[in-house]
DNA sequence: TTTTAGCACTCCAAGGTGGAGAGTGCTAAC
DNA sequence: GTTAGCACTCTCCACCTTGGAGTGCTAAAA
């Protein structure tokens, strides 16, 4: 997207392997250690052109005399040259071996984000599609005491979620099993988001009003389904290796940036708002420091791929600090998306 | 249990308030401190008091010409006579609300846990009785690809497992309807472990192997109740405050610590296999630092209560510093305890 | 026997100093 | 456009100094 074409080539290559040499050992870069990597120039050039490199924006000096660090923009850059020379990857056998015996969504995604965050070593994460779009496979109502009820709905693919509604009648536990009898006859196989329409155009037609049982089934199942499937369930693997990033320059800043971020972790639900952004976006997106509209994310780089299902559209992703290893990253986002492109592809009925 | 009858009343008055104010400034207490605060005596009897608390291990010195500080021995000489003078708490009114809305026992223990940490201030867990003792309310077979079974298992209570298995053989869904209905009819109100056992013993009984259906059916059981529901659920909250507590002494060894403690929360089943011995003891208990078998969570204590749904027993309690405010710890954990054994008493059906 | 005042002592924390070293920017020559 | 040379800046570290906090001990008082 954001190339700056306006980089000539050999400062390109210079701002990439500043850029990696600071990802890898993360110090300040100088131009005599430049210079000692067969550029075919000496230090003061390359002193030129880091001078040109900061007057642009992608390099910094934390200090008057200290080496360069890559800016948010200087990421930007390297990242955009490893992505347009990179080749797909694939992930290990293993790993899809591991993925294939998982049942359900959750399951998997389970397993997903566990093995992004191995091959980044940084937190992963993996959102289910939004689950408004699964269909319904199977629905049941459970009596429970006080005259609430347990919905417990299965779509296909396995995912399971439920809830408790407390309707204003009562319902005997002979009358719940025909209701959920006659709503799975009826809406089985069909969108979530179908079935919810199609039970409040039923409840207004007239007919419906002649058979009782049949309106207290209906009105049964739109309780289940309002508000129901709005939160799409997140897996979060990881939350440890926040603390190896600790090492940074004010300490007591990155300690209230990972508190924040620990506690969007907790309430998954935020996270997944802010992550809804970038998972409109289609194919693999990186969103570095500074460029992420939350502040609460500036000072962490976001890495995210969509896959699809079918149904629906998820993400799979990383989050850690700018100064992350991006190769790493994106590799390892890209492979488990295809892997499970191909997985759901195959697993679909 | 481990009191020190030997200390007497006034050296243990002393180091209450030395306990405490430590907790409360987290600064070393100086005898100077102290004889402002109404013993009257002056700071050098103080100082021999210290002198001798010290000989016995209650506090100790940070250096030489530091206040004294607690060792864990003096938390739990602290926490002994707290828990000897303390009353029974109960939760605010608009707590019990909050936790009578929900529904499921996993909604329940979540806003527990969360509960527990708002009140304390530190990580608040919760643990669900173990599931082999909750009774069979209903069972659903779901077919899924490749000859693959999505079993739904709803326990009473509300609680929801499910798992996917893999049969050697092929089942139609009919006759996972079949099976399933059997299943339902035959076993349901039983716990867990009596069915377990009461498939086996069929399984071996010669006329089961006259009817196919029914055998096919009960190697479904076998396999659904084979290894299932030995992972009882855990809530657990409040981990970005983990991060409060990081003004320790010594800043790289926190973060270690702080490192595994986060491992242990995400993989929860080892956390209760360590919680587990707690468990055990009936009623509340309070676990400082060094008093803890396990290694890796020396430098915090644990405070935890159990209570019991009437088919078995889970937990709920906190995790968090040595330094913590112990008495706050206590009544949020105690308070929230009562008030679960209240509601799954009367919960219960 | 216990308490207290006094005092010497220890140690930490904070601030200051002074190289050493790293790295730069600039200039002038190539 | 590149390079050598050099002055300059800044950090880092080690060292020292100083002030203060708090102690332990001793000898006297209660």
């Amino acid at each position: 997207m954001t190339r700056h074409p306006a980089l000539p080539e050999r400062d390109r290559r210079i701002l990439g392997v500043l850029v990696q040499a600071y990802i890898d050992q993360g110090e300040p870069v100088s131009s005599l250690w430049l210079a000692s990597r067969g550029f075919g120039v000496s230090s003061a050039t390359l002193r030129n052109v880091l001078a040109r490199l900061e007057e642009q924006g992608y390099v910094r000096q934390p200090h008057t005399s200290a080496g360069r660090v890559p800016t948010d923009m200087g990421y930007r850059a390297y990242v955009d040259q490893f992505m347009a020379e990179r080749r797909a990857s694939r992930p290990g056998p293993q790993v899809e071996a591991r993925l294939r015996q998982a049942g359900t969504v959750e399951d998997l995604l389970s397993h997903v984000s566990h093995e992004v965050s191995r091959a980044s070593h940084h937190v992963g994460f993996a959102i289910a599609p939004a689950a408004n779009t699964a269909r319904l496979e199977h629905l049941e109502f459970v009596p429970l005491d006080g005259g609430k009820i347990l919905v417990v709905l299965i779509s296909d693919g396995g995912q399971i979620s439920h809830k408790v509604i407390d309707p204003p009648e009562r319902y005997g536990s002979v009358e719940l099993q025909q209701a959920a009898n006659y709503l799975n006859s009826e809406f089985r196989g069909r969108s979530l988001i179908e079935v919810r329409h199609s039970v409040l155009d039923r409840l207004r037609e007239e007919r419906t009003l002649y058979d009782a049982l049949m309106e207290r089934a209906l009105l049964l199942a739109n309780s289940t389904f309002d508000g129901m499937a709005t939160a799409p369930s997140v897996f979060i693997q990881g939350t440890s290796l926040l603390l190896d990033d600790v090492g940074g320059e004010d300490p007591e800043a990155t300690i209230q940036t990972l508190r924040t971020l620990l506690r969007m972790i907790e309430e998954k639900t935020k996270l997944v708002q802010l992550l809804d952004e970038y998972i409109s976006a289609s194919g693999l997106t990186v969103v570095i420091g500074s460029e992420h509209p939350a502040p609460d994310l500036r000072s962490f780089s976001i890495v995210a791929a969509t896959y699809n299902d079918g149904r629906g559209t998820g993400a799979v992703g990383v989050i850690g600090p700018t100064r992350m290893r991006y190769s790493r990253a994106i590799n390892a986002v890209d492979s488990l998306t295809r892997a499970i492109n191909r997985m759901v592809g195959r697993t679909d009925a």
